[in-house]
DNA sequence: GCCATTCTGAACCAATCGGTCCAGAATGGC
DNA sequence: GCCATTCTGGACCGATTGGTTCAGAATGGC
């Protein structure tokens, strides 16, 4: 027989990958990952090896969205306003509540620090990926090497800063305004 | 008769909050709490209340020592330079694995977002009671209080950047060169 | 040394955790 | 319509969760 449920597959996945978003990998139950996803307990475990594997897969194709979202933008504006609109459209819109739960990435590195060094390091290296589009964009922009690695290492700190003060619930006018201030510098150290 | 064990209350309560700030809220068992801070069961529920309130005490004492911290170094140095000794501090010296623990106040807002608004609104609060120490510091080096401001929102979103950042094991040198650029900017913008 | 008070180890509790199992429903090939 | 294969609801498992209870040890006053 031909599988059937591969396209059920990934909608569950994806419904997974959002309650891990918010929620976390420990505050996540096997149960509340059941209702979410709508399906049964046999069949989870027939998809998905278990909990653990689940979040890893989810955390990737997290990883992989954000990372087509920035490539995306890069392709189509000018570098630095790609990096920019990168930060800005979780503030901005009706994408609702989204942008308040911050970067998965980030949330992984936090929540299992101490915990599971091996999905710290994964969210890690998804992080340096990140870095480096970071990179290639302020080297497009004209940047030297040098010059764009050390803004970029400063874009992923404020990455990370803004993703943990976005759950804080600060009004968005607030992020949207270090985010004008950041890219005012940005633009400024590569003028 | 009088209260037997104060001295050993705030000793165990120590002993909870190293618990608390590496491993986070969640992953912290009655069972590991009570190993560490060696006392038993009853005695445990007899001294406070339960675990989410020693989790508050524990909060309050990290922020409290936290702030003390920073106003320790403003008084006896120049205030930018405070700051700055007040990130570095972390990466510095015989601290050991303490820095990579990243702030208690930060780690609460990214676990428990999503789970308990409350504690979250806790730890802010405390957030906004460092940034406020920040931005005197940046007026007492000449900044106009709104200049100072900004400053300041601009470096909390770095130290909770940071924080993030340290606990994803990269190497302290790469921590410090993040600080040094950073206040250079700061210094260059008070010039 | 006795007693009232305070403290605590350990047994116990219901609830929930992640994970296994299997009988029977659903499915596709023929 | 029948059979082999695949899928799944729900019962079940031992372990662990945070929390309660209480008998008896430790303590201080006298």
């Amino acid at each position: 027989m031909v599988r059937l449920l591969e396209f059920n597959r990934s909608q569950a996945a994806n419904k997974a990958l959002v309650l891990f978003w918010h929620k976390g990998y420990q505050a996540s139950s096997l149960a509340d990952l059941l209702a979410a996803m709508g399906i049964g307990r046999s069949s989870f475990y027939a998809a998905f090896t278990d909990k653990r594997s689940l979040y890893i897969e989810c955390l990737d194709l997290f990883a992989a969205r954000t990372l087509a979202l920035l490539q995306g933008a890069r392709a189509e504006m000018a570098p630095v306003d790609a990096l920019q609109g990168f930060f800005e459209r979780n503030f901005t819109g009706a994408r609702g509540t989204r942008g308040h739960w911050g970067c998965m990435l980030v949330n992984t590195v936090l929540e299992m620090a101490g915990l599971d060094e091996d999905l710290v390091a994964r969210a890690g290296r998804h992080l340096e990926e990140m870095q480096r589009v970071f990179q290639a964009c302020l080297e497009d922009a004209g940047a030297s090497p040098a010059r764009a690695a050390e803004l970029a290492a400063m874009l992923m700190l404020f990455n990370e800063g803004i993703r943990v003060s976005s759950r804080r619930r600060l009004p968005d006018a607030q992020h949207l305004h270090a985010i004008a201030t950041t890219f005012r510098l940005v633009r400024h150290a590569l003028a």
